[in-house]
RNA sequence: UCCGGCGUGGCUCAAUCGGCAGAGCGGGUGACUGUUAAUCACUAGGUUGUAGGUUCAAGUCCUACCGCCGGAGCCA
């Protein structure tokens, strides 16, 4: 009895009979000969029948394949210089397991919307593949990292009681007869999280209700947050840029096959290494006046201006103290620069965008309090949070990390849609 | 919400100045003992997004609507 085994195993079962279970990729034939490429989701492989090898059912069952359909396969691997992989099966029996009505996706291009119609078929492609695997990479690393470092996973909860943050639109929902939102940031609990263990962090989904139509957003996204107590905003940064050095090192490390099948380009993910350059927002501005952006100093960067300044550096690049009144009510002003929040956001290279937005948090009671007041927030609906600096407050800081956001850069794909196996975006919700 | 673009077989697209709706892929039938998105022959498949208008004649021009795509703003 052959054994059954991955694909991605028969290089160590050269000459001997094996068994493979999955489902068709392509299939072509020539005469006598049927070939059948196999994949089973951890690699894909060529399967070889001839005629004069099998058993006429067997035949009968090679030649009834469609593409999709789900199969078993027996044979002996050999290796092959024409195979990619290196290896291919000939075939002594296969079995049909279920016969595939006509695939959608042809082996042809086809439109974007009609791939998303799809995705649920779409996520067995190569490229898709390529994609998912990185986004399991750095998934897995992110989480790595933190654990490594003593970071304590504390989550947030996705139904808030609050439109918190006063700033985005938030998904509203009917929870038991009142109101509740879907969460646009784990932040605030992640807080309380440094608050109990030191380091926390928390990672979930999160969303935004904002109409926003461009290639760098969904309306659902993973966000990575960690939180230090008694880190100031140096000590954000720093962790912000060993992080992002890590997630990129590690998928050259362990995901180099896929980043080619992407066509990625290599080198300007190698010179991802800390320390990241780090400018004063000043700074940023000056780069945008000799660049010739109509930019207006006060403002938050536009897409624009954020590849304009992203262009100047080989690695991704930490704006920080930018002007506190276009940032978030929490975050803790500069004494020396009072008009400067210590606020830090990194963007990365190759026009991809922000990738981290963090700083050091308002950690005194009667100012925190000031800026809900500022900000026409409800200070009841704050209570818990407030209570924070009320026992024990220290300085503290942290970052959110979009992930998809993340991959596309990594992965070098042009769309956000397709760094999360189900997109959602304002006109897809649909599979 | 604003700006721009596009809607033609299952899919990807073509159709010149307004003049007989076409191709490739996919499907079906057949041929082929080394194919790599195999190839070759034959074959079926259409209310050109919807409604109205101009014209001898509309896929093509005009108006409205619907749908989708890209971008802006907002942000990760």
């Amino acid at each position: 009895m052959a054994q059954n085994i991955r694909i991605s195993e028969v290089a160590q079962y050269e000459g001997k009979e094996v068994t493979l279970k999955g489902w068709v990729y392509n299939v072509r034939s020539s005469g006598k000969l049927r070939f059948i490429l196999v994949r089973d989701g951890s690699e894909t492989i060529q399967c070889v029948v001839f005629k004069k090898d099998v058993s006429e059912a067997s035949f009968a069952a090679a030649d009834a394949l469609t593409l999709e359909s789900s199969l078993s396969v027996t044979g002996v691997v050999a290796a092959d210089k024409r195979s990619p992989l290196g290896f291919e099966i000939q075939v002594k029996e296969i079995e049909a397991i279920q016969i595939a009505r006509e695939y959608p996706i042809s082996k042809k291009e086809h439109g974007t919307d009609f791939l998303m119609d799809h995705r649920h078929l779409w996520l067995r492609s190569k490229r898709q593949h390529a994609i998912l695997r990185i986004r399991h990479q750095i998934i897995h690393a992110a989480r790595e990292f933190f654990d490594n470092r003593d970071f304590i996973l504390v989550d947030s909860p996705i139904f808030t009681p609050n439109a918190a943050e006063g700033t985005s639109t938030l998904f509203e929902t009917d929870y038991f007869g009142s109101k509740a939102y879907l969460t646009q940031s784990g932040q605030l609990y992640a807080e309380a999280g440094a608050m109990a263990f030191g380091k926390a962090y928390c990672f979930g989904p999160t969303f935004r209700a904002e109409k926003s139509k461009t290639r760098r957003h969904l309306t659902e996204f993973w966000m990575i947050e960690p939180e230090a107590a008694f880190f100031d905003l140096d000590d954000d940064m720093r962790l912000a840029e060993d992080f992002v050095e890590h997630l990129v090192q590690s998928v050259l490390k362990n995901r180099r096959k896929e980043l080619e099948t992407l066509e990625r380009n290599i080198g300007k993910l190698e010179t991802v290494n800390a320390p990241f350059p780090k400018i004063h927002y000043n700074e940023a501005v000056e780069i945008l006046k000799k660049n010739g952006s109509e930019f207006i100093p006060g403002d938050d960067f536009g897409a624009a201006d954020e590849t304009i300044i992203s262009q100047q550096f080989d690695r991704p690049v930490i704006v920080h103290h930018y002007p506190a009144e276009v940032k978030a009510f929490y975050m803790k002003r500069d004494e020396k620069e009072p008009q400067y929040a210590l606020a830090m956001d990194m963007l990365a290279p190759e026009g991809y965008g922000e990738i981290i937005g963090g700083s050091q948090r308002e950690d005194d009671y009667d100012t925190l309090l000031q800026r809900l007041k500022e900000h026409n927030l409800p200070e009841e609906a704050f209570k818990w949070y407030l209570d924070l600096r009320k026992y024990g407050s220290v300085p503290h800081s942290g970052f959110g990390l979009g992930i998809e956001r993340t991959v596309a850069w990594i992965t070098g794909i042009k769309h956000i849609r397709e760094t999360i196996p189900y997109p959602r975006l304002i006109q897809r919700l649909y599979p």
